[in-house]
DNA sequence: GTAGGGTTAG
């Protein structure tokens, strides 16, 4: 608006002008064709304003005719100072003549501020035109409703809708207009509505509403509707291929994709276009078939800015940095130049690489022409600096940033939690003026990260308190989140939630919710969503066989492994490692062996590993020590400190003393910072009584200055998790809770529990001891769960480490004694305490 | 006169 109402520059009179200027100077224009030959020469503004002077000797300034021709022409030149200037002869030309104008001038107006998205203005003159009692002919709707598409002006088209219905237009223009408005306002079955009604439509009616559809993520409906446009016997124009191509791209369907262009074919009648070309590139590369995208691409021999832009944007976003760098070498040769897009797919593959020697190459070529003044320009400079762990360059293109949008804001974030300083993140996450769901997926998901699951789901709580939408993305953070705590109600509640708010649930949210069930202990909701999925992939499986894994369900994630196959899902080394601990907490020898083998055998996948560390953990538990080795010995690679552990781990289970020092010293050579060794291995010599050597581990210990990771046990009580760490005495109803424990251990006792002192470490007298034990979080959990939940109900608590062994036989009385089913999460697998025996069967 | 391709952050 305030371009168009500046001044002026004063306007420089010449004598003469081009068209005018030969033989007959005498000859003045007041023929209409030479008026319109001299307007179509004119080719800039100063050219305008001096066939203006002209009209103005020759008294035409005030001919309707002359007059609208030469807005027309105004118009037509498309910058801010013709319109400026048509606005200005208009405005002379009512005062002079005494007159309202016609809808003809007023349409000039309209179209022209609508062109140079000067979408406000043109309203204004539309009711400007209206107020001055000129009735809008059938060309206005056209323009005004343009004007109204581009800003989302959905009232003022409603009342234009009506006005032209009173009115009775019926034409065709008016009513692709109509269409393309509605869909443009998000209005689609509006748009279906106008289109359903009309008695004739074109090429253009269908195109309008397929194209509406596209855009509005409706793609299927746009492919359905061009092949009935098809079967119409319609012709389609190059437009609307284009709109059906992008639409396949969006619905990555290549099947569909290639349907079109053997249309295209087969018709033979459309001449593909660079419009075109650039959409069908888009297709193929978003489909997955970079190979024939990469072949249209090679085969153009002009190809121009938008190709160019389209395929680098595309390899950037598949992850192929270092193909998008490449196209920029065809630009000399095509004389392009890159612009502000080129720059953001460049500046993007640069932070991908993590090339800070490239990223400041862009960073040169944005300053040298002026593309800094474009804010996603510097938004994707803070992005690559971010990346290339340049934070200090980041921060100083923000700050120097005049207007900071909130992708500034959320790039600044991402990168300061990708480099690993949350806290600073969450300082300036409290500091953005304005923050979107992107912001608080952003900070929510890096609280995930750092493992601070507890403040992810508050921050989740304040997002919706907030009013801001949760998304798919938000959701996969959450479901991570509650899986890692094994808040079993929460998960149902976010499940119920999803439902509710009807987030579409893609593989990737499915997966994350076959997960989420499957760590709370629910593996039937998660199968019951698994099952639901649209399309799984080998993720999905993974998380599937992994439910059944984590639950010690062996022979159904092996079943599930063989539908899998069957499906004709390839599987990856992931899906191995979860089959691989299956077996293992399965006892499932034979299966195992079978799988490792096929790995190499069948599925050409080489083991790596943490497969050997599988094995190892598979066959030790199995007591099968001599097997175990073998295994180690055939490892193409050094073992490292994790195969020592599985063996070593196994050892303690079957008392094996002298391999367990072996194992022991392997992990001192391999990794003299793993403190839990010391643990183990104290723990191993402890149960075998060999107290000297308990000392000795102990005093290496204190010089290490190591402390065990304490063990911590949480359970959720009324949608509030409460957290216990061993011995810890801070919970409010303690005293309660310390009643319960001394009420649980006589009865247990009674039962014939005697304590497993073997899985103290500290070097204390036995009472000391034994009271230490009874404290252990995980009693402290199962005591806090008896006395807050009715009889009967099932007590689920989740612990960090592996469950003790003495806190195991606990939790099986605990379940006889007391009449409840305790399920308990450790680090490896549930346990599910029902009348006196474990799930696992004491095999773990 | 109406319809169209490439754009940064989670």
């Amino acid at each position: 608006m305030a371009v168009i109402s500046q001044n002026l520059s004063p306007i420089v009179a010449t004598p003469s002008f081009p068209i005018l200027s030969n033989q007959n100077e005498h000859k003045t224009i007041t023929e209409s064709s030479s008026l319109a030959v001299s307007l179509k020469n004119c080719k800039t503004i100063t050219e305008l304003e001096q066939l203006h002077c002209h009209m103005t000797k020759q008294g035409l300034n005030r001919d309707h005719s002359a007059m609208c021709k030469f807005m027309s022409a105004c118009t037509e030149m498309g910058t801010f100072d013709s319109l400026n200037y048509a606005r200005k002869a208009f405005e002379q030309f009512k005062e002079d003549g005494d007159t309202s104008g016609s809808s003809f001038m007023y349409n000039c107006l309209i179209r022209g501020c609508s062109s140079l998205g000067l979408c406000d203005e043109a309203i204004l003159i539309y009711n400007h035109m209206v107020d001055m009692g000129i009735a809008p002919d059938k060309y206005t709707f056209p323009f005004f409703l343009s004007a109204c598409s581009k800003i989302a002006a959905f009232s003022e088209g409603v009342q234009v809708h009506s006005a032209i219905l009173k009115m009775g237009f019926e034409d065709v223009y008016t009513q692709n207009s109509l269409i393309y408005f509605y869909t443009e306002c998000g209005e689609v079955v509006c748009g279906r509505k106008v289109f359903d009604e009309m008695r004739e439509r074109n090429v253009v009616t269908w195109t309008s509403l397929i194209c509406g559809y596209a855009r509005m993520g409706f793609a299927k409906e746009a492919v359905d509707l061009f092949f009935e446009m098809v079967k119409e016997g319609i012709r389609p124009n190059s437009v609307t291929l284009v709109c059906v191509i992008s639409a396949c791209a969006k619905l990555r369907d290549l099947e569909l994709g290639e349907r079109v262009c053997g249309y295209i074919e087969e018709s033979g009648g459309v001449k593909a276009n660079a419009q075109m070309l650039s959409a069908l590139v888009d297709m193929y590369m978003k489909c997955g078939a970079t190979d024939a995208a990469k072949q249209l691409f090679d085969e153009c021999v002009d190809k121009n800015l938008v190709l160019c832009n389209t395929i680098m944007s595309n390899y950037v976003q598949t992850g192929l940095a270092k193909e998008a760098l490449a196209i920029l070498d065809e630009f000399p040769a095509q004389r392009l130049r890159p612009d502000r897009v080129t720059v953001l797919s460049a500046i993007s593959a640069c932070a991908q690489l993590g090339s800070i020697l490239w990223g400041k190459c862009c960073h040169g070529y944005v300053l040298r022409n002026g593309l800094e003044c474009w804010d996603s320009v510097s938004n994707a400079l803070i992005d690559m600096y971010m990346k290339c762990c340049k934070q200090e360059m980041a921060c100083k293109i923000f700050d120097h940033m005049t207007n900071k949008t909130v992708v500034s804001w959320n790039s600044l974030i991402a990168g300061l939690i990708r480099n690993g300083d949350i806290d600073s993140a969450w300082k300036i996450f409290n500091k953005m003026p304005e923050s979107d769901s992107v912001s608080w997926n952003t900070m929510i998901s890096g609280l995930v990260q750092e493992s601070m699951f507890k403040e992810a789901t508050e921050l989740f709580r304040v997002m919706r308190s907030k009013g801001i939408k949760a998304d798919r993305v938000t959701m996969v953070s959450i479901a991570s989140a509650c899986g890692y705590l094994g808040a079993l109600d929460l998960a149902k509640w976010i499940y119920a939630y999803i439902e509710k708010n009807e987030i579409h649930c893609d593989i990737r949210l499915g997966t994350a919710l076959v997960d989420m069930f499957a760590r709370c202990g629910d593996p039937s909701s998660a199968m019951h969503i698994f099952n639901k999925m649209e399309k799984r992939d080998v993720s999905a499986w993974t998380v599937a066989i992994g439910a059944m894994a984590i639950n010690g369900n062996g022979n159904q994630a092996i079943a599930l492994f063989n539908q899998m196959l069957k499906q004709g899902v390839k599987p990856d080394g992931v899906v191995f490692v979860r089959l691989l601990a299956a077996c293992s907490h399965g006892g499932l020898i034979e299966e195992g062996r079978y799988l490792f083998r096929s790995m190499t055998g069948i599925h050409g996948i080489s083991p790596q590993i943490i497969h050997y560390g599988c094995m190892v953990d598979l066959l030790g538990r199995a007591g099968l020590f001599e097997e175990a080795l073998d295994i180690i010995k055939s490892m193409p690679m050094e073992p490292n400190d994790v195969i020592w552990s599985s063996l070593l781990a196994a050892c303690r289970m079957h008392q094996n003393v002298d391999m367990a020092a072996y194992a022991a010293q392997r992990i001192r050579e391999l990794a003299p910072e793993r403190t839990g060794v010391h643990v183990l291995l104290s723990n191993i010599y402890a149960s075998a009584g060999k107290w000297t050597d308990v000392a000795n581990v102990r005093l290496e210990l204190k010089e290490k200055g190591a402390r065990k990771v304490p063990g911590s046990s949480s359970i959720e009580i009324n949608g509030k998790i409460h957290e216990f760490t061993s011995g810890d005495e801070s919970h409010p109803e303690m005293s309660q809770i310390a009643l319960m424990l001394e009420e649980m251990n006589c009865k247990v006792r009674d039962a014939g529990h005697v304590p497993d002192l073997a899985n103290v470490l500290l070097y204390v007298d036995e009472q000391e001891r034994e009271y230490l034990l009874s404290r252990h979080s995980e009693k402290l959990a199962l005591a806090f769960g008896l006395i807050s939940t009715g009889p009967g109900t099932p007590i689920r608590v989740v612990k960090n480490l592996r469950i003790c062994s003495d806190c195991h036989s606990f939790a099986k009385l605990v379940s006889k004694i007391y009449n409840r089913e305790i399920i308990m999460r450790d680090n490896n697998r549930f346990h599910l305490f029902r009348r006196g025996t474990c799930s696992c069967n004491d095999y773990w």
